[in-house]
DNA sequence: CAGTGGTCTAGACCACCGA
DNA sequence: CGGTGGTCTAGACCACTGG
C-alpha cells in the first residue's frame, strides 16, 4: 500500500490534473522550474525530474531557453508488446506446443538477401512451423536467419524452445522493425492453421538486428478470430 | 550536431552495449550505483539517472535492498501510436476529406449503453464517416459518443475537424484502450470502403475516458491492402 | 540581458534485502 | 548488520531563447 506521494510525483499529478481536466490547454505555458520550487518549497532537481518524466510520457513540452509548455494530445500512444509466443501462452496458464513444417539450409533469393543483408545465392535457414494453444493453431510462424548470426540455429530443438527465444539468447537484439497488417491466409497457411482461406488473419512481419547482422526475418500469421493486440494508455 | 555525450549517457551506453554484444546476460548483475560511481567518477544522482532510464526502458531490473540485474529481454516492445487520421494523411502530404454518412441521436442498447457507463435507452450521438486518403477512402469510424463528454458534439462539423479531435478538444483524454484484429468488412462496410467484401481488414476498437466519464466507443476499420501498422525498437 | 531549461555535485536520510 | 536502491537538497555552471 502505497501511504504518501514523493514530492516529484505531487508535482505530476499537480500539473497532469491541470492538462487533463482541461484547465491547462495545449501551448499553454506550464509553471517554470524556479516557480515550482517556490510553490512546493522543494529543490530544483526534484521539479527538474517530475518535469523530465512528463516530457517522456508526452504531456509537455520543453525548449531550452523558452520554456515548458502543454504538449498538443491528438494522439493516443501505448507500448505495444509483441512477446515469445509460448511465454504469452504458458502465462495464461494454457499449454503450449508446436509443430515443426520445415528446418532448412536454402540458397537466397535476391529480395531474401537484400532484406539480410547478404549476397544473392547466400545460405540462409529457413524454419516454417505452427504454434498451437492449448491444441489449436495460433501462430504460423516462417522465418529465414542470417547464419551469421546463429550458426547453430538448426541444432535447435523448436519443439522446446521457439525460434525466437532461441536467437534471442544466442543473438542479443539491438534493433527491430515490424508491421501489423491483415491478410488473408491463403490455402497452403489456412490449411496449417485449420481455419477457411476466406478469413482474416493479422500478420506481423518482423526483421530483428543484431549487432552488425540482420538476425532474422519472419512472418508471423494470426487467425484473426483467435488473436488480437490490445492496449491501454493513461494520462 | 552532438559532440560530447553526458555523463549519464555514457553510463548508459557502457551498460546498453555490454548487454546487446551479450556479454553480459539476463539476470546477471549489473554494477552497483556506488560501483559505477567510482569506475566514472561522478555523482550517485548521476548514476542514478543513468540506470533509472534504463530500467524506464526496459533493460535493466532495479530491486530496493538487493541489486540490479539485466532484464530478461524476451520481448520486443516498442511505442505503438494511433494518431487523428486527418493529421496523418495530411502529414504524408496528402490531401484529407471524409464522407459524413450518419450524425444522429439515439436510445443506447444495454450493451452499448454499459461500455458508455450510462443506463440502458440513454441518448448516445452516433457518427459514421468514410475518411479518404486522395479520394481514396482508408478508414471507415463508426462512433458513440457520450453527451455528458461532449453536449455539442454534434454541431461540429465533421468535414473539417474529425470528430476524434473534436473530442480531444473539448474532453482531454485521461485514459484509453484499444484492441487491433483482423476482420472481413461485410458487405455494407466494403461497399463504403470501395473494396471486396472478402478482403481482410484491420480493425481498431477503442474506448476513450475523459475524468468521470467514459467520453467515446469507436470502431475504426482499415482496408488491409491500404493501410498497417509499423513500429520500430531500438535497444 | 534576464529567464529558461540541461546537467552535475557532494552530501543526506530512509526503506529494503540478505546474510 | 552492511550493502543496496529511492528520494531529496542547495548549491553550481552552462547553453539556449527572447526581447
Amino acid at each position: 500500500m502505497k501511504l504518501q506521494l514523493f514530492a516529484y510525483e505531487q508535482v505530476k499529478t499537480f500539473i497532469k490534473t491541470r492538462i487533463t481536466s482541461g484547465a491547462w490547454k495545449p501551448g499553454d505555458a506550464v509553471p517554470s522550474e524556479a516557480a515550482l520550487m517556490a510553490q512546493f518549497s522543494i529543490s530544483r532537481m526534484t521539479v527538474n525530474r517530475a518535469l523530465r518524466e512528463l516530457t517522456a510520457e508526452g504531456m509537455v513540452t520543453r525548449i531550452q531557453g523558452s520554456g515548458t509548455r502543454v504538449a498538443e494530445l491528438h494522439r493516443i500512444s501505448s507500448r505495444l508488446t509483441i512477446r515469445d509466443i509460448k511465454e504469452e501462452v504458458e502465462e495464461r496458464g494454457h499449454t503450449y506446443a508446436s509443430t515443426v513444417l520445415l528446418v532448412a539450409s536454402e540458397k537466397a533469393a535476391a529480395p531474401l538477401a537484400k532484406s539480410l543483408g547478404l549476397g544473392t545465392g547466400s545460405k540462409v535457414f529457413h524454419t516454417v512451423l505452427v504454434h498451437l494453444e492449448n491444441g489449436i493453431p495460433i501462430q504460423h510462424e516462417d522465418r529465414y536467419v542470417n547464419p551469421m548470426a546463429a550458426p547453430d540455429f538448426l541444432q535447435t530443438d523448436f519443439t522446446c524452445f521457439t525460434p525466437a527465444h532461441h536467437l534471442l539468447t544466442c543473438a542479443p537484439l539491438t534493433d527491430a522493425s515490424y508491421q501489423i497488417e491483415a491478410c488473408l491466409p491463403g490455402n497452403e497457411i489456412a490449411k496449417r492453421l485449420r481455419i477457411k482461406p476466406s478469413e482474416a488473419c493479422l500478420a506481423i512481419t518482423r526483421r530483428t538486428v543484431s549487432g552488425a547482422h540482420v538476425a532474422s526475418v519472419a512472418r508471423l500469421v494470426y487467425p484473426g478470430t483467435r488473436y488480437s493486440f490490445a492496449g491501454q494508455f493513461q494520462a
